[in-house]
RNA sequence: GGCGUCGUAGCCAAGUGGCUAAGGCAUCGGAUUGCAAAUCCGACAUCGUGGGUUCGACUCCCACCGACGCCUCCA
């Protein structure tokens, strides 16, 4: 596959959209910057893995092979800090967090990310990339420690727009061994009792930048495609890593720098772990702000509530550049959305008799037969072409679920249509050109988690089918529309349907709450001397093997 | 202060120098349903304010107001 010309990409290092080329025909290399893992991971960290996930996803679909790269910083001052808090040791920090880490990408469905590499295993690299900087005359060494001469790189200050003269602060604690208060730290000596490694300048460790230098060379080469990460890394992080790369091999290092948005949590709280939440000190509950030991900790947790797909789309809806305002209730109305796919994959298998993620749609961008699909499925790829604009390309995916939907109805397909062969293909087409789509978007991969309850909860809620069915069929719908208003609180919604009625929800406790819904419809059944429908309840939960026992205080059920 | 980003309906959010300014949530009508739910159809925006450029701007330029980011660690 050649370049693909008709798509643009924002660069910041020229504020403009550009064509997209490669270094190398038909392939792509991408690295982003991951966690510094002293602590847990927050849901701003997911921004930037989750739209490169759809970028290497789309650029594969568009036929680049695709090598992508996101590091993991192990060494650094606050990893040294937790370590001490806590007793541990280093290494113990990072591999706790980078569990987490790699948990939560899982979670959200990052998976196509090529190579984890991490700053401890690459200190020879490290140590060779130092070396080079001060042979080329870039670096100095200065009482063990080695910096970078900023003053050496005309082109410094070129991608956050600035000049040296702007960046000069004070120079901090290490300033008097500093030719310039710009310089920046490319290894730091070892202060006792602290990790270090060996190296020409005496025992120390990397300086914050130099990693990424170093990796990207290993791992793309010393020009490669494209740069990421958040807003806030352009200065100083991603310019001193430019120039380290750019002085040592004097070559570009990058041709695109895209940058992700960063998250808020409230319109006048600054971004999720930044400066107002860390200034904030202990958690006053106020504000709406989010204490970075709460955010900090809160991811693992967000995604076991909400679920990763909805996180994901969550952030998918808003273009990757957008500063995002976070919230439990915008994810949960995101999932509103999400429902109405999930209860059309549903009709599809009822249509077809076949499973939505069983779909095997094409993998590569190309003609194929789509139908009704066409102009959405056009849409759709204009809008990734325009900067990855995930927003506008979910778009198209509500507007191919309303056709299938409308197609659906029309052909009346869940019932007289369904023999109609042309109309059913035409519906699977709509399908599969969604399902198609979604992949490129990394969600509706796989079928969502059942509903909590287990194996139990299906089996009554079976049980509680028959039984409203069996009402509704002798026209006593009091008694179907009271068990139907009796599993609303349980957060279980019944929809009937030609073939038989669906039931959705449940969760932990779900079980309980419909087992005294049926204990009580015994009972009133009883009370109107209706017994057939009482000892139905009763007999039906005996063959899936529940026991009811009649006891004073009340009526117990028990699970063989 | 310097350098940037942004301001589209009740909320979220795409997009365009000129046909009806996507889509989602919410709300209100209608079809359908025993009633619901689901689904479909329909209603719901003079695009922050004030100027300018233009035959024509929400889209380009300037100013102002407001929000946010970076300039120190940060995805």
């Amino acid at each position: 596959m050649s370049a693909h010309p008709t798509l643009q990409i924002y660069n910041t290092l020229t504020r403009t959209k550009e064509p997209f080329r490669t270094v190398a025909a038909g392939k792509v290399g991408i690295y982003l910057c991951g966690p510094t893992v002293y602590d847990k991971a927050h849901i701003g960290h997911m921004v930037g893995p989750v739209i490169f996930d759809c970028i290497t996803r789309y650029l594969t679909y568009c036929g680049y092979d695709v090598n992508w790269v996101v590091n993991i910083t192990d060494v650094d001052d606050k990893l040294i800090n937790k370590a001490n808090e806590r007793g541990i040791t280093m290494l113990d920090v990072a591999e706790e967090n980078i569990k987490d880490y790699r948990d939560n990408l899982a979670a959200l469905g990052v998976d196509q990310i090529s190579h984890f590499p991490r700053a401890t295993d690459c200190m020879d690299e490290i140590i060779a990339f130092i070396a080079q900087l001060i042979e080329r005359g870039f670096a100095y060494a200065s009482e063990g420690d080695v910096y970078f001469d900023v003053l050496k790189d005309e082109a410094y200050g070129k991608l956050s727009n600035r000049s040296v003269a702007e960046t000069l602060g004070d120079g901090g604690d290490q300033a008097a061994r500093k030719r310039s208060p710009a310089d920046f730290a490319l290894w730091k000596s070892a202060k006792p009792g602290e990790p270090s490694w060996e190296s020409p300048w005496g025992p120390g460790r990397p300086g914050w930048h130099i990693e990424c230098s170093a990796m990207s060379k290993k791992l793309l080469g010393e020009t490669f495609d494209i740069h990421g990460g958040g807003l806030d890394l352009v200065f100083p992080h991603h310019e001193n890593e430019i120039a380290q790369s750019e002085c040592c091999h004097a070559a570009p290092m990058v041709t695109y720098w895209a940058h992700n948005g960063l998250l808020r949590r409230d319109p006048s709280a600054g971004k999720i772990g930044g400066k107002s939440e860390r200034d904030a000190g202990a958690d006053d509950g106020g504000g709406g702000k989010m204490s970075r030991s709460k955010g900090a900790g809160g991811l693992a947790d967000l995604i076991k509530k909400q679920g990763g797909e909805r996180i994901r789309f969550f952030l998918l809806r808003t273009h990757y550049r957008s500063t995002v305002l976070f919230s439990e209730p915008a994810i949960e109305e995101a999932g509103i959305g999400l429902d109405s796919f999930h209860r059309l994959f549903k009709r599809y298998t009822r249509v077809t008799g076949k499973d939505f993620y069983a779909i095997k749609p094409p993998t590569k961008r190309g003609a194929a037969a789509r139908g009704l699909a066409t102009p959405s499925y056009e849409k759709f790829l204009a809008a990734m072409d325009d900067d990855f604009n995930t927003g506008g390309a979910i778009g198209e995916l509500f507007e191919l679920a309303r056709l299938a939907n409308k197609y659906c109805d029309d052909h009346d397909l869940e019932n007289a249509g369904k023999t109609n062969t042309a109309a059913v293909a035409e519906f699977t087409t709509l399908l599969t050109t969604l399902k198609e789509l979604s992949n490129i978007l990394g969600i509706f991969t796989t079928a969502p988690a059942a509903s909590g309850g287990g194996e139990l909860l299906s089996q009554v809620m079976q049980v509680v089918i028959d039984l409203r069915a069996e009402s509704r069929a002798k026209k006593n719908f009091a008694v179907s529309d009271a068990i139907r208003d009796a599993l609303k609180p349980l957060a279980i919604a019944i929809e009937d349907r030609a073939g038989g009625a669906e039931w959705t929800g449940g969760g932990d406790g779900a079980v309980d709450g419909v087992m005294q819904l049926l204990i009580n419809l015994r009972a009133t059944s009883r009370q109107s001397k209706d017994f057939a429908t009482a000892d139905a309840v009763r007999n039906r939960l005996a063959a899936i093997g529940v026991t009811l026992e009649d006891r004073a205080g009340g009526t117990e059920w028990t699970k063989a």
